[in-house]
RNA sequence: GGGCGAGUAGCUCAGCUGGUAUAGAGCACCUGCCUUACAAGCAGGGGGUCGGGAGUUCAAACCUCUCCUCGCCUACCA
């Protein structure tokens, strides 16, 4: 048995045993045609470039705890995976590859280019699935798919199409967030504005007509002059009313631009006059538009400045500020330089400040698709977890702007439009749809748009692509939609709320007319002791993997979610010396602590000869108490996991394991056990225990998959082909909880924890026992008391147990009250008086403070009126038994004198 | 500027549809235990004017107002 059951729980041998166990059974493998209601969740895809970080371990926990638990309860449960393409990481990641064999995309050409990046992504876009694969998560493997399979493929192009057709998707010049080193636009998500200390130059622009004066424009960005085209004023500032109309020079660059009237201009900021950029800013570019204004694009796409700026041709943006600097100096073009500090917008990819960017790109048209999308939240059939993110959604919803999905990349979705040399253009299927779209003949001459769509264009139909939508090239329910759609949960950070969240649910609103998950849980971001973000760059964000192999499986996935209240921010201790995650400590201690108490009651049972024996029918209190608390934690599970409440989840589980189970009910079990030589009795009492241990095992499987599969297998004996996970999950029987049995047991408590408190003051050992009095005259407390009277004595280490209804104290006796219990310990030696006398006159003065307290309450007539009968019923009889409690210690005290 | 959230023990947090004898837990700290499942453990202990102020109420950590501090998201102020 001993061998069976090592004294410590080894994570490493369990975890990889049962995974591919797990797999080769198949057994979470989901079936559209069962006739259990569904459970579904799709997994947000982790991308082919990815490696596994802890924000992947809290969301798979949390969505592999829902899964296995609803699997456990009937549901036919799916949760599908996937991965996604990545496309500007991806390609970076190969670029660079090749760079490093100087080596560019374009010397291969753009086919040789992908085959490379295919190559890359078969060698190694399965680490990430692998790395998921150690936290033990049930999804449905067979499932997996990848963005730019054939069918997702597909259903972006369709979707594409229906959308150009619907006049949804368009072609126009805006000022897109251009990334200088990737050469490509990113979208608004893909920029983080930070604040920035730079200045701002207030410049002299020149009257035409009277060159000695001149008017004065701040910007921070000098090198744009190029591209200036006017500069503007507020029509209602009285400063600069007259001078409307009237042209000044743009310095260095010598071009006459016009004083134009906007609102724009801000009247109370720098000098009240604004220079317009409309290539180079997007406010600008409004007014441009307004005001009908040339757009001078003076940037090429690598940040250097182009032609038009003479000598700065090729010059780096920031390089060109400094010398335009100096040279406005020189002419004396600068009326000052202040310091300023602003935000301004890197590339999340390559973290250079990004280009407001003029340039023809496509476009969503979001607004008529947001209606819906926004009306499915607030009506609450796509529920958010917590609810306070609806806010921001509305907010994002109603202030929604148009989707630039175009990418300067090749790796991607390329884009399913046809141009003609004339220009003329339509999105179609092939070639041959374009020219019979746009009347041509067969044989005229057609080219593909070069750019591929922004990689959310396939992520926003996830739900619909990861159930095969189009795969047979039809726009009909796939057996997966019919059986799955809507999906339940959608577990995934909050800052992807808009990227992501919210188009899956304009989409499947549009395409299908259907909500796509019903309920969305936002994780927890994940930060370190001192509040900041893990990430690679500050060293605080050990390899989870590392600390799976250290701590166990089940051991991170309970923490992770103990440690993730809902709503708020996790803070973990990282070491970052010695990276690790101390914390981790909680899940190990606790999975050995199962461990262990599974291994005590199997050497319990080993010892017996009588065969099993299963009738229930001679429970003890403690017995009843425990079936009580274990019913009683099932439903304060239940209810923990309707709301989203993980971490009151995992700590009611470890309240009931540790606290109750293991220090009370396993304690009390041994005395009951040992105290026996009935094998029957004993044989009834360990089966008892196992039965509740086992269900234990259930409940803790869906967090802690690993020990409680491996556990139940030693204590059942069951074959590998059956699993845990496939057993069913516990449900509370309320006739079994007792709310009596609760409170007795919860005074029973209080009466060992006070006994003990004594002896510990007295620095009595453990080893040595010694005579115990309690007395009461409450009837049901005495027959409580009797039958727990092996226990008390046990517990409290006494050589001899008197429970009687009155006791006068006599020499070298320490006392105390609980409630209705007197307690009395008979010492060897004399009583510390003094010390005695001290600990009574607290106690006494404490029930003094309270009993003054309660009657003043009592006393006044307004809690009479006002508060409810059961309240005030509660509060006359604490009084009395405080009052009696009072009077015992008055006695006790008197007796040392 | 707008929105959201947080402030309770040295640290991380529960408790917040107002009422239960001393406001809880884990970690850390102190004391005593190798008590035959577990030292990754057992038993006990110290430590809190619940961010400040005002109000509502018979009763406030919890409700209202206000102020302070700190996070996060969002916004085009050159």
């Amino acid at each position: 048995m001993i061998d069976e059951f090592p004294k410590t729980y080894e994570p490493k041998v369990a975890e990889s045993k049962w995974y591919d166990i797990w797999q080769n059974n198949n057994i979470y493998k989901a079936d559209n045609k069962s006739d259990k209601p569904s459970y579904s969740i799709l997994m947000p895809p982790p991308n082919v470039t990815g490696i596994l970080h802890f924000g992947h371990v809290l969301n798979h926990t949390l969505q592999d705890l829902y899964i296995r638990r609803k699997r456990m309860q009937g549901f036919e449960v799916c949760w599908f995976p996937g991965t996604d393409h990545a496309g500007i990481a991806t390609q970076a990641r190969v670029e660079k590859e090749l760079q490093s064999k100087n080596i560019s995309r374009h010397d291969l050409g753009r086919e040789k280019f992908l085959e490379h990046v295919w190559d890359w992504k078969e060698k190694y876009g399965e680490i990430i699935i692998k790395q998921l694969k150690t936290l033990g998560i049930s999804c449905d493997w067979s499932r997996t798919i990848f963005t730019l399979d054939d069918h997702a493929s597909n259903a972006v192009k369709e979707v594409f199409i229906q959308l150009f057709d619907e006049g949804l998707i368009y072609k126009g010049k805006r000022i897109i967030n251009w990334s200088p080193l990737s050469q490509t636009a990113l979208s608004d998500e893909e920029v983080e504005f930070r604040e920035v200390n730079e200045h701002l130059y207030t410049m002299r622009y020149r009257f035409v007509d009277n060159p000695r004066e001149y008017l004065s424009v701040a910007t921070v960005r000098p090198e744009t002059i190029f591209g200036d085209v006017a500069v503007a004023v507020n029509p209602n500032d009285e400063r600069f009313k007259h001078l409307i109309g009237l042209k000044v020079i743009v310095p260095l660059v010598n071009r006459e631009i016009s004083i134009i009237a906007d609102d724009y201009a801000d009247p109370a900021f720098g000098t009240g006059c604004v220079k317009i950029t409309p290539a180079h800013d997007t406010n600008d570019f409004e007014v441009g538009l307004l005001h009908n204004l040339q757009m001078i694009n003076s940037i090429n796409p690598n940040g250097t400045l182009n032609e038009i700026t003479g000598e700065y041709n090729g010059v780096d943006r920031f390089e060109a500020r400094k010398s335009i600097i100096s040279k406005l100096k020189e002419f004396d073009l600068i009326e000052k330089i202040e310091d300023y500090s602003h935000n301004v917008g890197f590339s999340q990819r390559g973290g250079e400040p990004v280009e407001p960017y003029l340039s023809d790109q496509w476009f969503v048209k979001m607004q008529p698709l947001a209606q819906k999308a926004l009306k499915v939240v607030i009506d609450g059939e796509v529920k958010f977890h917590p609810n306070h993110w609806i806010k921001t959604y509305e907010h994002w919803m109603t202030n929604i702007r148009d989707w630039c999905i175009s990418r300067q990349l090749w790796w991607g979705h390329r884009i399913p439009v046809y141009y003609t040399t004339e220009g003329k253009f339509v999105a179609a299927h092939d070639e041959s749809e374009a020219r019979t779209k746009m009347g041509l003949t067969m044989d005229h001459p057609l080219v593909q748009d070069s750019d591929v769509l922004d990689t959310w264009f396939s992520s926003w139909l996830w739900p619909l692509t990861t159930m095969r939508w189009m795969e047979d090239g039809t726009k009909d329910s796939t057996s997966d939609m019919k059986k799955f759609m809507a999906t339940d949960l959608l577990v995934t950070a909050p800052d992807i709320i808009f990227f992501w969240v919210a188009r899956m649910i304009i989409a499947n609103e549009k395409f299908i007319d259907q909500v796509p998950f019903k309920n969305v849980y936002f994780t927890s971001t994940i930060r370190d002791g001192i509040g900041r973000k893990l990430s690679k760059s500050l060293g605080n964000s050990p390899d989870p993997l590392e600390i799976i192999k250290k701590y166990g499986a089940d051991a991170v996935r309970f923490t992770m979610l103990y440690l993730s209240p809902l709503g708020q921010d996790v803070k973990m201790d990282v070491d970052v010396t010695a990276q690790d995650i101390p914390s981790m400590e909680i899940g190990r201690n606790f999975a050995n602590k199962i461990w262990n108490a599974g291994r005590f009651l199997l050497m319990k049972k080993s010892e017996l000869t009588t065969i099993d024996d299963n009738s229930l029918d001679i429970l003890s209190t403690a017995d009843k108490w425990i079936l009580s608390r274990f019913n009683t934690t099932i439903d304060e599970i239940d209810k923990a996991l309707n709301d989203f409440k993980v971490n009151d989840y995992s700590k009611i589980l470890y309240d009931f394991i540790w606290r109750d189970f293991c220090d009370w009910y396993v304690e009390i079990f041994k005395i009951q056990f040992y105290d026996s030589d009935n094998d029957a009795y004993k044989s009834r009492l360990v089966n008892f225990a196992l039965k509740i241990y086992d269900d234990i095992l259930k409940l803790i499987h869906p967090i802690m998959p690993f020990i409680s599969e491996e556990i139940y297998h030693l204590t059942n004996k069951v074959s590998d082909v059956v699993s845990i996970s496939q057993l069913d999950y516990p449900i509370a029987d309320k006739s079994m909880i007792d709310s009596d049995i609760e409170s007795s047991i919860s005074l029973f408590q209080k009466l060992i924890e006070e006994i003990r408190k004594l002896r510990s003051e007295l620095n009595i050992n453990h080893s040595v026992k010694i005579p115990l009095i309690i007395a009461t005259q409450n009837e049901s407390l005495l027959v409580l008391l009797n039958e727990l009277k092996k226990v008390i004595s046990n517990f409290a280490r006494a050589s001899n147990l008197d429970i009687i209804t009155n006791y006068t104290k006599g020499e070298n006796t320490i006392a105390s009250v609980v409630r209705d219990i007197e307690i009395y310990l008979i010492l060897e030696g004399n009583v510390d008086t003094a010390k005695e006398k001290e600990r009574l006159l607290k106690e006494i003065e404490r029930f003094e403070r309270n009993i003054k307290g309660s009657e003043a309450k009592l006393s006044n007539s307004n809690f009479v009126d006002k508060a409810p009968p059961s309240v005030i019923a509660y509060e006359k009889e604490k009084l009395e038994s405080m009052k009696e409690t009072l009077i015992k210690n008055k006695t006790n005290l008197e007796s040392l004198n």
